[in-house]
DNA sequence: CAATTGAAAACTGTTGACAGTTTTTTGATA
DNA sequence: TATCAAAAAACTGTCAACAGTTTTCAATTG
C-alpha cells in the first residue's frame, strides 16, 4: 500500500523568505527602500524571528543588505556591480550551452525553440511580461540541460540580483536571433561554439544595455 | 580635527556566524555532523536568535544544510558537486586572471612571486598549513588585483564549500609550476594567455583531485 | 533475546517582551 | 521664520519561555 510522504507545512521563516523575495523581484519594494522588520510581521501575521531569519538568508544571497542598528533594505547595484554581474553570467551562460550540446535531446531542442517562437510572439505583441517569462524560461531550460547545479545556482542567483533589469527590454528582435544560433549550435552538438555564442550572448546583452544606460552620453565600463 | 567612525560593536549574530564558519572551515566541525542550537548558544553565551540568524545565513552561503524540524548540518558535497566546484572556479579563475594582466603592477607582481617563493619553501618543510595559506593568499591577490567584485565573492564561497579538500595536497610543485605560469603571463600583460593559464590551472587542481580519489580505481567524472 | 510500544528527554520553530539605538516630532530660542 | 535641543516614538538586537516534533530509551511482549 503505496502512501504519500505527507508533507509538513513550510516553516514560517521560508514562507516569509519566498514573499520578501517576491516583493523584491516584482517591484512592489523597489531598491533602496527599507524592509521593516514589524511592519512586515505584522502584515504577515507571524512575529519578528521568521521575518529575522528571511532577512538574514535574503542579505547572503544578495537581494538584501543589512545596516547595523538601521534595518535591512533592498540591494541597489551600482553600474559597476551590474556589469560584474553580467561578466559572471557570461561564463556561466557559455559552460551550460557547453554541457547543453553535450546533452541535448530531441525534446528539448523543440521546447527551446518554441520558447523561441513564444518570444517571437512576445515581441510582436510588445507583451513585455510575456517575453520576459519566456526568455527566463529559456535560458531556465538550458540550465536544466545542462545538468551543472552549481552553475544553475549561482546564475539563478544573479539573475535574482538583476532582476530590475528585466522590466524594460532592448532589441529583442536581435536577442533573439542570437537565441536562434545558439540552439542552433546546442542541435548541431557543437560544443565549443555553443559555449562561445552563449557567451557571447549575455556580453551583447550588457552591451545593450550599456547602450540604453548612456543615450548620447559618452560610456564608461569598457 | 578628524574623528573615527567610531564603529559599533560587531553584533552578536554576526560574531556567531564567523565563529560557525571558522569551526567549519578548521575542520573542528566535520561534513555531516549536526549543529546544535542549544549546544553552541550555550557555549558562546548567547541566546537561540543571533545563532539561528547565522546558521540561516551559513545554510544561504552553501556551508550548512538545514533539515526541517531536525536542525542544520555542516554540508557533505558529493563528488559530482566538489567537481562542478572546480568548473565554476576555473571560469572566474579565468576571467580574473585575465583581469590582473590589464591591472597588473610591479608592486603585485613583486607580491605573487614572493608568494610563490614562500610555497616552494612550505613544499620543501612540508608544511601544509603554511601552504595552504600562500596558496589561498594568491589567489586572494589576484582577486584583489582583477578588481572585480562579483568574481571574487562568488570564488571566496566556492573556496569556503570545498575547505577539506585543501587539508590535503597533491602534486604542490607541480601547481606551483602553474603559478608561475600564470604570473608570468599577467606580468606579461598577455591577458588571454592569463585567462586560458587561470583556467587551466583549476582545472589541473580537478584532475588531480579525480585521480586521488580514485587511487587505481576506474574515474567518472570526464 | 529480538521486536515493538510508549513515555521521557532533547531539540527546533515560534512568540512576546525588554534594552539600547536611531529617527522623528515637539518645543524653545534667536 | 529658521535653527537647534530635548523629548517621544519607532525600530533593531537580544533574550527567555512555550508549543510541537523528533529522538532516545526503557519496559513490555512474542
Amino acid at each position: 500500500m503505496p502512501v504519500q510522504p505527507l508533507q509538513r507545512p513550510e516553516s514560517l521563516s521560508a514562507q516569509v523568505h519566498r514573499e520578501v523575495e517576491r516583493l523584491v523581484l516584482s517591484g512592489q519594494l523597489e531598491p533602496g527602500s527599507k524592509v521593516n522588520e514589524h511592519n512586515l510581521a505584522e502584515q504577515l501575521g507571524v512575529s519578528r524571528g521568521p521575518v529575522r531569519e528571511a532577512t538574514r538568508a535574503l542579505v547572503q544571497a544578495g537581494l538584501l543588505v543589512a545596516i547595523p542598528a538601521r534595518g535591512v533594505f533592498v540591494r541597489e547595484l551600482s553600474e559597476t556591480e551590474i556589469s560584474e554581474n553580467y561578466d559572471v553570467r557570461a561564463l556561466l551562460t557559455g559552460l551550460m550551452c557547453a554541457r547543453a550540446a553535450e546533452r541535448r535531446t530531441e525534446t528539448v531542442i523543440d521546447g527551446l525553440n518554441r520558447l523561441i517562437i513564444e518570444m517571437d510572439e512576445a515581441i510582436e505583441q510588445r507583451a513585455i511580461v510575456r517575453y520576459y517569462k519566456a526568455n527566463l524560461a529559456f535560458h531556465g531550460l538550458i540550465a536544466q540541460i545542462s545538468d551543472h547545479a552549481c552553475s544553475s545556482r549561482i546564475y539563478d542567483d544573479l539573475i535574482r540580483e538583476t532582476h530590475f533589469l528585466r522590466r524594460s527590454l532592448h532589441a529583442p528582435a536581435q536577442t533573439n536571433e542570437e537565441h536562434r544560433a545558439m540552439v542552433q549550435a546546442i542541435a548541431d552538438g557543437d560544443v565549443e561554439r555553443a559555449r562561445r555564442l552563449g557567451e557571447e550572448h549575455v556580453l551583447h546583452g550588457k552591451k545593450r544595455w550599456l547602450s540604453s544606460l548612456t543615450e548620447g552620453a559618452d560610456q564608461k565600463n569598457q
